[in-house]
DNA sequence: TATCGTCGGATTGTTGAACAATACCCGGGG
DNA sequence: CCCCGGGTATTGTTCAACAATCCGACGATA
């Protein structure tokens, strides 16, 4: 009935700090959205309310809220009266995506950022090395993701991250659906390095065009992979 | 009850055309936007789940299915077990909504854009040129959303155009906050007829770079207004 | 007077059940 | 082969209930 992670601790705790403590709603929706991100539920599925809602031991309106939000991250489609299924990138979605990755990043990585940003780069620069060096594809790609959350976030923007972060959350799902080979990443480490090279010497206009060539590079592979 | 606008015929035509009847909860929604934007409901009015079900006839759940397509939009915030209120916009907010309007309004004009994306554009100047003439202050204002709205739509992306359409709600309910007086949009006609012209012109760089200037010069306006 | 607990009312969060409306599946007829 | 109808499952929506939580007021204490 979902109550092991009710703990009473927890609870007690943030409400003295007056913390948020998020609703059933929300944790239904953190869940579903990590069974999204691990592939488990792979594009195409259906989300059956009742099951759901059994499976996690909530209500079904509970559920209905918990698809709410995963619907205005565009992770799940709403067909009407038919029921929600996770959200299948079509060809144009993609470029969509970099189309607006293109836009975020490059603005973020222009504005050049202060040096903690700029550390945060190196850092993710140097994770995704120790993933390679490791041969841990699955590090490698978050290494990765926080390589590129850690431009935008040079922004210092609340809403350009959250951006962010749902397009990374959709693209992770166009993986699961195109099985990305291994060694992907892989030849993005040099770039990556270059382009956080050019931003430590101070120079974020190359740094932005760099990535900006990258991204493109980047959408013609997946291109080819999906056969669009 | 609202039952006046579910007429049978348009309900019938919908299901043999396919296209989605909006569910009860996005009507819902959609009239509290049309509130929020019109600035019935100003930033920080509380909004009672109880009363919201009854002025407009529908339940108590349904509501709460509308709060969170409007939380997910930003244009209102949960309070966890307090409610939820219209979203007001701090100083740090405005620079915010800024950063991410320079990142893709920027963005969306340097990739210069189709013949037809560029003749709306110039049919948005012309709009406000006319509201100017006629001294229709509101015209003006909506002359200037659809400028902004037409620049972006020269990516072609339907992610970007969301997310625009999102920022200037947005900004809309920090104008109802800080009044602003009229001839506030007077000046950025010319901005308007500039940028246009360049991108007419066949330079989207110049372009972007004027606009890039506009938007820095309307946060400081913004700014001065609100007393950040 | 000012601060602190406590109590009561109001609102939210969540559940469960019910019902109509709709879409899907399947078998029968033209 | 396609269209057409009926049965079933699922969604959309409502309603009523309850616990949990918050807010304000009242009163006690110093």
């Amino acid at each position: 009935m979902m109550t092991s992670d009710a703990d009473p601790r927890v609870l007690a705790a943030a409400a003295r700090l007056r913390i948020a403590v998020p609703s059933v709603a929300d944790r239904v929706a953190a869940e579903l959205r990590l069974q999204l991100a691990d592939g488990v539920l792979l594009p195409g599925t259906r989300l059956t309310e009742s099951t759901i809602a059994a499976d996690l031991g909530v209500s079904r309106n509970t559920v209905r809220e918990a698809f709410a939000e995963l619907a205005a991250e565009r992770l799940v489609v709403r067909h009407p009266n038919r029921g929600v299924f996770v959200a299948s990138l079509g060809a144009g979605d993609i470029h969509d995506v970099y189309t607006v990755r293109r836009a975020i990043e490059a603005a973020a990585l222009r504005g050049g950022g202060s040096p903690e940003g700029v550390a945060a780069v190196r850092a993710a620069v140097e994770e995704g090395k120790a993933a390679a060096a490791d041969d841990d594809d699955e590090a490698l790609g978050t290494a990765n993701q926080h390589f590129h959350r850690a431009i935008v976030a040079l922004a210092g923007s609340r809403r350009l991250d959250t951006i962010m972060a749902q397009v990374l959350a959709e693209m992770r799902l166009f993986f699961h659906q195109a099985t990305v080979d291994a060694h992907f990443y892989r030849g993005y480490l040099s770039d990556n390095e270059q382009i956080c090279a050019a931003l430590e010497a101070g120079d974020p206009g190359r740094a932005a065009d760099l990535l900006l060539a990258y991204l493109d590079r980047s959408e013609q592979e997946q291109r080819a992979v999906h056969g669009g």
